[in-house]
DNA sequence: AGCCATGCACCG
DNA sequence: CGGTGCATGGCT
């Protein structure tokens, strides 16, 4: 995982955006079956929504062409604290080709709070 | 201390 | 018997 400093960026799509993170994609969150991608529990916890309960929770992300895609965002209790994970990634995966040593970034669409992952 | 990659039990 | 939902353990 690796942290980038705010700056806006235009992505080709044309949007402006602020760089958040990136992750280096391991085994497991390149996993068709899994089709889960772990995120780091401080990124979560500071771009993501605010979750109330261990429940998931619809989300809407963008990728870096415009297209929308609906994704579940939850944690997992673990002993003693939470690790957070979005589901649902399947298509995205197999569209993107998704492959473990990939790096994805996230970023945040100025002015708002709505993410896009590319 | 505790994250996070992955193991794995158990439920349908 | 494939996936969910959490546990485990290597690592820092």
């Amino acid at each position: 995982m690796i942290d980038i400093l705010c700056s806006l960026t235009y992505l080709s799509c044309g949007r402006v955006v602020t760089p958040l993170f990136q992750k280096l994609l391991s085994a497991s969150d390149a996993d068709l079956t899994l089709s889960r991608l772990v995120i780091p529990k401080k990124c979560a916890e500071a771009y993501f929504p605010r979750l109330s309960g261990p429940h998931k929770i619809p989300i809407n992300i963008l990728d870096t062409d415009g297209k929308e895609w609906n994704f579940h965002f939850r944690f997992w209790p673990n002993s003693r604290s939470k690790m957070y994970v979005l589901e649902g990634l399947r298509d995205y995966m197999v569209s993107k080709k998704w492959q473990a040593g990939d790096v994805v970034t996230f970023y945040r669409i100025e002015p708002g709070q709505k993410l896009v992952m590319g």
